[in-house]
DNA sequence: GGCGATTCAAAGGTAGCATCTTTACATTCG
DNA sequence: CGAATGTAAAGATGCTACCTTTGAATCGCC
């Protein structure tokens, strides 16, 4: 899941996408209210392209259970509860849209679920250039910190998080990585975050690079869990 | 997300469904092997239809990540990492696989994860009535259980499982309830469960719903860990 | 041998037509 | 008057033919 690129694909804008960009945003902001129709034709018109545009955008939302087509219905918009929420643009559009707070507590929540157990694959799985790489990290995080450069610090944060995810060794965790970067980025953007990282944050970032840095599990774990105590706190 | 059907679409098979299935299969065993090549005018011939089906099919694997197209080379299957492993067709794909064990134990940890704070979610915010049937539910499981009537059993506990995630009020959470459905229901047909129900996991159960009716977060995470820690031994 | 120009294969996009389903409406019969 | 049945139309599904754009690969020049 690759929040800012379609995977590999090149960023060359397609045609479509800001087609689709536009209809996802309006659904998921609630504009589009669930059983609402649209129609091919309509579409077609009012975006000014070809049918086989309108009807590729379709496939594409009807993948993400936006939407769903019926003959002689048209394209009707599907219910919140079908919708898949881990599909990296859905949730880009909840971030940007109304509905930010909302989601952003969901997905911290979804953190502090997925987070302590990643750690403790980690501790596990890591290759050892793994683990010297997540020890540097803290170190660094310790030093942008302390000198309050924050926007590297968000960096190094990120990139702490996003590798343990995927060292976990478990793929519906790395999976998250674009969810943590998210979820990251906005608490920095938000001003949820105080001016200088606090010691204890630092503290545990250390402490969990070293408990996985020892194949300790249960310590990177608990580590972890002390580490989002905090966050947890902020948004509740 | 759900596995079973597509959203609220009716059933009726839809031309393309078949060629999605089976090229999806494909990418997700290995079989199509990353940057191997596809191309529209091979599929066309391949299936025996039109150019448009293929180009729908194409639209809907390249939204899942599965595959990404480039002029001129044609389509492209992505790696692994890129995959959209939360999207249910993935899943499903993936457990009936090659992949499977493998898979179930990703899922299982993802659950290990999740659902001891789903179900501190669902003390907090469960409606009246959620809490009083996740009672009933862990009522009706002691009976099953004690009776020795698994298939009863399998079907309520998946019910069980499924409200907590939904009343956890966070839905990131209530939109794995698929996954969790699939994991129960492969655990019992891989023989993981003992013949009878422990016990043990039967007074969890009792427990969290216990907890969850009676507004006590703390109390259902831990519980729902005790639940778990079973589990999570048995596939590790 | 390296670098720019050219070629061309394959996807992207347009257009129009036929078909199939489902809804909505009208008609008929009890 | 109400239920069953027939019918028309709306709109998605599917097919074909044709043009445009892109970018990989090759060719040719320096």
């Amino acid at each position: 899941m690759v929040l800012s690129s379609q995977g590999q694909a090149p960023a060359a804008a397609v045609k479509y996408s800001s087609i689709i960009e536009e209809l996802g945003r309006s659904i998921v902001s609630g504009e589009l209210q669930p059983g609402g129709r649209l129609t091919i034709e309509g579409l077609q018109a009012r975006f000014k392209v070809s049918r086989t545009v309108i009807r590729d955008c379709m496939r594409i939302l009807e993948s993400m259970n936006l939407v769903f087509s019926k003959r002689r219905v048209g394209i009707v918009v599907q219910a919140p509860r079908h919708w898949n929420v881990y599909d990296a643009r859905i949730i880009r559009w909840r971030l940007e849209g109304t509905s930010r707070a909302r989601q952003f507590k969901s997905l911290t929540e979804l953190r502090c679920a997925v987070e302590p157990l990643a750690a403790a694959g980690a501790a596990r799985n890591a290759t050892q250039e793994q683990r010297a790489v997540v020890v540097n990290l803290a170190q660094q995080l310790r030093t942008l910190g302390e000198a309050g450069r924050l926007d590297e610090f968000l960096a190094v944060d990120i990139e702490f998080h996003a590798l343990l995810l995927l060292a976990s060794g478990n793929e519906m965790f790395s999976a998250l990585d674009d969810v943590v970067t998210e979820v990251l980025r906005g608490r920095t953007t938000q001003g949820l975050m105080p001016r200088t990282p606090r010691e204890y944050s630092l503290a545990s970032h250390e402490a969990v690079a070293a408990a996985i840095a020892g194949s300790d599990p249960d310590a990177a774990e608990t580590e972890m869990r002390n580490l989002l105590a905090e966050v947890q706190e902020a948004v509740t």
